[in-house]
DNA sequence: GAGTACGGATTGTTGAACAATCCGACAAGG
DNA sequence: CCTTGTCGGATTGTTCAACAATCCGTACTC
């Protein structure tokens, strides 16, 4: 067997076997932790503190935040460390504003390919299966699915990217918020309905609807952060001895 | 004055004076070095040529690494270090998929805002003085200044820096190519006559010259990339002694 | 000529050190 | 009471030196 034969039979992944910096395990596992709400927004990550809770060098430490505040996850101020993102009511406003302009694209997408309406389908099955377990964050990770697959749909992965992101950043608003199901169960039927909408190729009314639930969705985000301005990141200092 | 007054006077950007790391210094060299063409695309980087040219630390030179690679403008690959980015047919074709989704949404918003045709004038201008010049580079510069400030007019940042990062990458195309005024020289009168259907309201014609500009700029860079494969990352070895 | 082992070169990671900066506290002054 | 200046501990920014892991070209074997 030619190389070239056994790389097409091992195929695409199956190189990448361990191939991670320890900064970016270390990255993944501070991705996981803030993601699940263990370290939830506006919590100082200490490079010392990180450092010891997980074995590795300081400067490992920061690479890995460095990658962190690649992806929004981390807030990073000169001498001032890096901090956990609050999201707040102005960064809604300007994720909405991108979501109204991107997704319709999406739409447009999902319109044109009927294999991706079935992934779509999909996702809204998970959906369901979450809310009638009952774990409203699943509810939202498979919501937010919903909306990544359809972008994903139109082809750029440049614009796939960016929406990845921008679903991440969304999360960390999620987390700050009181009420999760309100947050969340609505939408399974939403989206539910929009497949149904493309299904029947009915666009026009497709796009009202769509745009009506990111109207809906970022009133509910903003009734709750207009109402609680930007808390101070205060993390209480070790008592002085 | 109040220190509400105060904070509203002196406004946002004057708190980051000089507020950088060297790690984002050195990024900043090298960006400047990689779009002079001075680093041409394949050039290998090898962190302790950098150490030494530029004064700094390992440590420092890898932090300023990760931020080029953040930005696409050079290529990681573990254990085999930094390589200034070669870009592919098929990252062509990627870069104008992703153009052809997004800036629409550019002439849309210069359709409802004159102020915005304003600015796109002015870029027209400063493309046609470099022109006049002979300075190719700088009619290119100005070609995506142009593209850029309509993109940024849809009023997403999430997008807008998308772009941003999207004619970086398209820069590294251009250094790839031979003939640099054949390349940007005409789309100094396609542009003008873009703004002007734009100010005549003329929405679909707009459209349809973008769309014909960009599959020619596309047609471009493919007639040369296509039938020059990607160049093996090969530099050459310092003689052994 | 295909496959394999060696060795230099480069990267990945660590640990310790020092300078620069931030932050809270405390005192002085209006 | 509020503001202003100063001090000291704590944290970050940066450098340096070292070692392990890995890659790559070369030479060697068959």
């Amino acid at each position: 067997m030619s190389g070239a034969d056994l790389a097409d039979a091992l195929g695409p992944g199956t190189a990448a076997l361990h191939r991670t910096t320890t900064a970016e395990q270390v990255a993944e596992t501070l991705r996981r932790r803030i993601t699940d709400g263990a370290l939830p927004p506006g919590t100082r990550l200490r490079e010392e503190a990180v450092t010891t809770a997980l074995g590795v060098s300081r400067n490992t430490v920061r690479e890995a935040f460095r990658l962190l505040a690649h992806q929004r996850l981390v807030g990073h101020a000169l001498h001032r460390g890096v901090h956990v993102r609050t999201v707040s009511a102005g960064d809604v406003r300007e994720l909405f504003a991108t979501r109204r302009l991107v997704q319709p694209l999406g739409v447009e997408a999902a319109l044109r390919d009927a294999e991706l309406r079935e992934r779509l389908r999909a996702q809204v099955m998970a959906a369901r299966a979450a809310a009638s377990a009952g774990d409203w964050t699943a509810v939202g990770t498979a919501n937010m699915a919903f909306h990544l697959v359809m972008v994903s749909g139109c082809g750029s992965v440049h614009v796939t990217e960016m929406f990845e992101q921008l679903i991440a950043e969304l999360r960390l608003a999620f987390l700050q918020m009181p009420d999760e199901r309100a947050l969340h169960e609505p939408y399974v039927a939403a989206n539910d309905q929009l497949v149904e909408l493309l299904d029947a190729g009915r666009r026009t009314a497709a796009i009202t609807a769509l745009t009506g639930y990111l109207d809906a969705s970022e009133r509910q985000l903003l009734a709750v952060l207009d109402h609680a301005p930007p808390p101070r990141p205060a993390p209480p200092r070790p008592a002085p001895p």
